[in-house]
DNA sequence: GCTGCATCTGCACAATTGTGCAGGCGACAA
DNA sequence: TTGTCGCCTGCACAATTGTGCAGATGCAGC
């Protein structure tokens, strides 16, 4: 019915190439009622608009940055323009769901995923995929306040778009002490989960900044004690539940013993994709980075070059 | 230079999300220069809109005409609205572009491709496929005064924006006499292209009304006396150059002796899609529908609804 | 039936986008 | 040097699209 309506307003704007008026005419509604449908269907994911990123800018910059990383592959999202973090998500995000269109395309793979507002966005960025046989498998634990971009939603969503299957991993984001991490992975189900994990040939995961800022403080997962130790043994950034130092090795931190997840040596096995969307992840990125396993990173123009400037 | 700005200019406003105005201040150009940017980066297919088609109107639709055609797959694309045949080519096109992404997107596979209006707009509508082992290979020769929807133009597109290979038929779409045409194809640059044409599995055809108004008509291939013998023998539908009488039987005309290209044998043992935009389209559709060979067809909702109704 | 709450609808107005056209500028030939 | 031809640029204006808001509508609970 509404969902009826909502389609065909879209094709009749965008293929059609009708005015919203037109539009209302035809379908006997208002201007203002088809105004909204349409911004529906975007917001619903059935129209999309995805673009090249390939200018020759940013493909010397990925070329550089690539050379200077030696890793297998870099990405590199035109500047969106402003300093907003979520323009920088939005494309990076469309750059990395355009790749995962082609990797995850047909046949059966797995494909493991962190999750994130970067991931949120390449879930919304992803389209045109129809593979049953795909399957997606969260890295890590749930939070329990889950918006869009936990690990849950992201790994769900992604899953759906292609009309494959989602695994999560059924234990907490983070437990309350080593021993309870322990116990967690060694459930039967989380064994499982974590199996189907270390299988997966892809791996797409975010960073965070391990800041007082950042979407793992402010979502109350760590508390202030957590982030008192993390600064002390000089964390300054975490992926899949690991947290790193700046030279990239895992911070002497009992998070790292809380966090049911794959292991750093699982990700040194698969082909990991890195994604780091805004300047301000950008030592995040280089720490994860000097970790070593990361084969391909997809990043926005401005964070790049804040990459290829940087020491080392 | 201009592809650099033009590209920016893409991302600014379709990411970032300013107005054309402000990407003009940023990229330092007028307004109106954005403008033209913008719109020349849609027409080079580096912005692209694609939209779902599974309304549930259409679905039930091609659900119906899927039983009764007893066919393998249909797939309806939602009226876009307009009497216009252009538009319902390019909602078919943009369908078989959908469909088509996910098929030819990774491994080693082979596309047999015709020519056309809809095919030429399913060209223009494919996107985001990058895989070097396809092979576009036509399934008939060539015009002579071919547009962008002639049999090589058609080809190259697809194979171009997959990075993928495109393989000619090197001879004229319709020889002088059944003795020339035999000719062309015995000879080994022929042959050749014909043997990679068989082993396509999946070929995308599409029908032409063999009337007066059809683009084969009136691109001047057939001639004056072609065309009263075609009359003569009841020649309602043609396709890959061959000419079929509505029970969807080769018309004893010598014309399907004169065109180089795959036999009906050939492309009862691959995979067809049917391309039917419009529904003047519809009885020479019915023809070849009846041939036997297609496996799939992509229509437009009008067109759908005339074939749904129509006799047997 | 009534009340309070939430959602939906369409309007006036604001902003953005698109178009036709006149002038400008460089290329090229005479 | 000059004419002219084609293309590019930006302007005035036209059309389309987007927004805030007031009233309408529906609906659950009393």
């Amino acid at each position: 019915m509404t969902d009826d309506t909502r389609i065909r307003a879209a094709w009749l704007y965008h293929v059609g190439g009708f005015s919203q008026d037109e539009v209302g005419q035809r379908l006997g509604l208002s201007r203002f009622k088809v105004l909204r449908l349409l911004s529906d269907a975007r917001a619903a994911g059935e129209v999309v608009i995805s673009l090249d990123h390939r200018s020759s800018g940013t493909l010397a910059l990925a070329e550089a940055l690539r050379r200077k990383l030696a890793i297998r592959d870099v990405l590199v999202a035109p500047d969106p323009g402003s300093a907003d973090a979520s323009a920088a998500r939005r494309a990076v995000g469309m750059v990395a769901a355009n790749w995962l269109r082609v990797v995850a395309a047909s046949g059966p793979i797995t494909v493991g995923v962190g999750w994130g507002r970067t991931l949120s966005a390449m879930a919304d960025a992803l389209t045109g995929v129809q593979n049953p046989q795909l399957r997606v498998v969260s890295l890590m634990g749930a939070m329990v306040r889950t918006g869009p971009e936990g690990p849950i939603d992201v790994c769900a969503r992604i899953a759906q778009v292609a009309g494959g299957q989602a695994l999560f991993l059924p234990a907490p984001f983070l437990a309350d002490s080593p021993e309870d991490a322990a116990l967690f992975m060694r459930q039967r189900l989380v064994r499982e989960a974590l199996d189907a994990a270390r299988s997966a040939s892809h791996m797409i995961v975010s960073v965070g900044e391990g800041g007082r800022e950042a979407l793992l403080t402010s979502s109350g997962v760590v508390g202030k004690a957590d982030l008192a130790a993390m600064a002390a043994a000089g964390v300054v950034a975490d992926t899949t539940g690991k947290f790193l130092r700046a030279d990239g090795t895992l911070a002497p931190v009992d998070l790292n013993e809380r966090t049911p997840a794959i292991g750093l040596a699982d990700m040194a096995r698969s082909e990991v994709t890195l994604l780091a969307a805004g300047a301000a992840k950008a030592r995040a990125a280089r720490a994860v980075l000097r970790a070593g396993f990361v084969d391909r990173i997809v990043t926005d123009e401005v964070t790049a070059r804040v990459l290829l400037r940087g020491e080392a």
